[in-house]
DNA sequence: GTATCTGCAAACTCTTTGCAAAAAC
DNA sequence: GTTTTTGCAAAGAGTTTGCAGATAC
């Protein structure tokens, strides 16, 4: 499950879905910025450098569209803004470190919580599609 | 760390704060729904059962003033909306399992994670304080 | 008595929606 | 050509803020 415009442009098609030039531009600012956590204001703020005719609208659409396809993935950080990154949740998980200081978000990757799932299945008959982990302290700047 | 009306008052106390009934109230709403998980909405429909005057913005500050004392915590479900339970962060976690159709929250008792945090204090340089842990899925009714 | 707190309404932030024009296929 | 998509502006949800009057201590 690749992050290219060709992956993209298939999905999209499976869901008789467009490929138009604002969807291309939203893309490539994730596979330019495979690191980040972007907010939808980020997105708009790095768009309309080339596409200043843009609007809000089209972004937020984008993204829900991108989470939908599975492409992009929602995370909340608690800071009342939804943000997005490439979606991988099946594949291997990877769970953040916010710094209560300077807001950063660092990455953690770790499988630990795999075992975890089965147990919750037998202990409390809930089925687990997907798990977030956040731990919340200081990153190496701010302790 | 009791959840008492008089741990309040020596915490408002320590912070040259009043306790007002409002405050009392909201303190009464968590001890009787030790398991929930409460909106600011959700406390506001239960306090006015009895206290039909009171406004929003006052549940807003309260819960937020709680949080600050330390008597609650807020959590962040991904649906848009602040929730608030009693904080007991530095003595045992507890996770939630949030149903992705009903939406009903449980909880999941784990200790595991706490040998994990020192791991990322070596790891990553990152002073752990808190950490949230929430399952997706589907609970015993829905899936 | 004085500083804090409340209630109200207005403001603010993030996100969604309705609609006519524009564009992809 | 038809259906989807866009941009705009307006609406919506949740939360915060300013202020004058009320209240805890």
């Amino acid at each position: 499950m690749e992050h290219t415009l060709d992956a993209l442009k298939q999905k999209l098609y499976d869901r008789e879905c467009k490929l138009t030039p604002q969807r291309k531009v939203i893309m490539e600012i994730f596979t330019q910025n495979p690191e980040k956590h972007l907010s939808a204001e980020d997105v708009y703020g790095m768009v309309k450098k080339t596409h200043p005719e843009i609007g809000f609208a089209t972004i937020y659409r984008t993204l829900d569209l991108f989470a939908e396809l599975g492409i992009l993935q929602r995370i909340d950080f608690g800071d009342g803004r939804g943000r997005y990154e490439f979606g991988e949740s099946d594949v291997h998980h990877h769970h953040h470190l916010i710094c209560l200081k300077c807001g950063t978000v660092a990455e953690f990757d770790d499988d630990l919580l795999d075992g975890l799932e089965s147990v919750i299945e037998k202990r409390n008959g809930f089925e687990v599609v997907d798990h977030q982990l956040k731990f919340y302290g200081y990153c190496n700047k701010c302790r």
